[in-house]
DNA sequence: ACAAGATAGTTGACCTGTCAACTTTCTATT
DNA sequence: AATAGAAAGTTGACAGGTCAACTATCTTGT
């Protein structure tokens, strides 16, 4: 478990020029309460309820789209998935069109549970926002997107 | 192994509006990025040059105050520690005031380390931000910085 | 001064993420 | 049509992260 932080962080000085750094620290602190939340009101994981949340979202979609939106290790995904099938959440076919992908979608419990959580998760979600304002949350996705972008390029 | 997103991204939409849900996408990309370049340039791993890079700019700290600041389970750090000290990177010494706590310093190995791949992070840092503005360099790191101070409040 | 609780750091057990190999199916090229 | 290569998904082996328990030391309150 990860400690709380002391207003003293004598030296957050010098790595506050990395990027990387603090968007770690950030997600790191970001995950601990999303997995707390999760674990409080649900049977789910982290990946699990993001895959929920996707197969949600696109409403019906292949692992390999996962995969590559949420930009996941496809093993790990298959694993989450197969969990997901287990505990009754996912249903899946066979794609007509290409017998290699299986089509994903939520069942009834599934997207019971996607309803269920989706209310607290948003909750969270603005919680987390509602300091900034809109130019700001803007900017900040946008910063993102240039981030991510430029993430894909290897460095030499 | 990660694969390449293609332009075909088609419910990105989706999870647009959830904040971390874009922050672990670009996370998870800057440490396939991060870790890489690390591997091609030096032993470390993506932690033990989290490490370096922190005790480099702290002169002296100790395992707890790195936890804090990174955000990082103490566990992970004390076996990172471990295998800086194994790689000869560090060095370290018991507190005087504190019987508990030892200080940790780079030795003239690890301080070497540490300028050599520096100066090769940075240049990844200045890629990473060179499409941004100063304003909105500004903007971002402060959105994190709510972002952060948010996350550390429980989700009721 | 002393007990009760907090903090530093280590360790074992466990869980999750990562990588690579593999099968199956599809696509493109000739 | 045959074949080479790519893509979907699964799995095993491993690395890395997480949690909780533990010892040792320090701090606080009485």
């Amino acid at each position: 478990m990860l400690e709380e932080s002391k207003p003293t962080d004598r030296f957050a000085a010098g790595l506050t020029s990395f990027v990387t750094f603090r968007l770690a620290r950030v997600q790191n602190r970001l995950n601990v309460q999303a997995t707390a939340t999760l674990s409080a009101h649900s049977d789910l994981s982290l990946t699990e309820w993001r895959m929920i949340s996707l197969i949600n979202a696109s409403g019906e979609t292949s692992a390999a789209d996962l995969s590559r939106t949420a930009q996941m290790d496809k093993g790990q995904i298959s694993r989450a998935l197969k969990s997901l099938a287990a505990k009754g959440y996912i249903a899946s076919r066979t794609s007509a069109s290409d017998q290699r992908q299986s089509l994903l979608r939520l069942s009834a419990e599934g997207a019971a549970v996607h309803r269920r959580l989706v209310a607290i998760m948003r909750r969270r979600q603005e919680r987390l926002t509602d300091t900034m304002s809109d130019a700001e949350l803007a900017t900040f996705y946008a910063a993102l997107e240039k981030l991510e972008a430029a993430a894909m390029e290897p460095v030499i």
